[in-house]
DNA sequence: TTTCTCATTAGACAATTGTAAAATAAGAAA
DNA sequence: TTTCTTATTTTACAATTGTCTAATGAGAAA
């Protein structure tokens, strides 16, 4: 079943962290690592990733007194159901909207959605 | 300034129907009217529309008994902080990764992409 | 002017989120 | 086997959110 409701911040940024890993499974020790720059302290990553396997985002396996976590959510996943979701609610499903928006934010240049044109001509196409 | 922070759901509800109004200012019960399928009883409108105002997304006159509304921020406005928050914190800031996600969610389809391309020929250029 | 109506404000409350201090517990070290 | 270490789990807590019910208050109706 695909991911159904948005991650809040945190967690969301674990998963981004996890996602990022080489290989599975990973250590607390390791993400603490990766999210350096949150200076959190040890038990609040383990709480958010308790929140997580509750939610079916990752797996733990414990052995003796280390836990050992994988994604069961990958990103592109993810990515794909957040971004739909986020597409409908804001632009009603508009892609010229959307676009306007951000540009509207220079997040974007007219230069950018040329070059995509350029990679999507010969994709999958419909 | 610009809009700061990300609308709770509820509250976004509220300022979508605010910025479909035909002119302002407005009154609770219009914007009920326009809400009706949210099935709220008034003081929970009325409660995220003082919410909007202490966030400065709303404007409040009040006449006698009654309350005037007004939108501060506009949804061009909101709809570009937004997306580029969006765009950033869940795609790093990558168009290719925005539109593959889309895809991927059936948001959109490889002709969407080129008839945007359309429309931005000849958009303000740079 | 007394009372009724109904919009607005105040309170209330449970659920969710962000973060961490205190309690456990299972190997490691003595 | 006794004690120390340190990862994991429990608790805790304040802030935010979604929704209401109860309390107000200002015109409207009597």
């Amino acid at each position: 079943m695909s991911p159904g409701n948005r991650l809040p911040d945190a967690e969301l940024e674990v998963m981004q962290a996890l996602w990022q890993m080489e290989d599975y499974p990973v250590t607390s020790a390791q993400l603490m690592e990766k999210l350096a720059g949150r200076h959190w302290r040890l038990p609040t990553l383990l709480k958010l990733l308790s929140r997580l396997e509750e939610r079916g985002f990752v797996a733990t396996q414990k052995e003796g007194r280390t836990n050992y976590y994988r994604p069961l959510v990958g990103e592109r996943e993810y990515l794909a159901a957040e971004s739909g979701r986020f597409f409908q609610k804001l632009h009603g499903g508009s892609l010229p909207s959307l676009v306007a928006a951000l540009m509207e934010s220079r997040s974007i240049s007219p230069k950018d959605v040329a070059e995509l044109e350029e990679i999507l001509k010969g994709g999958k196409g419909k």
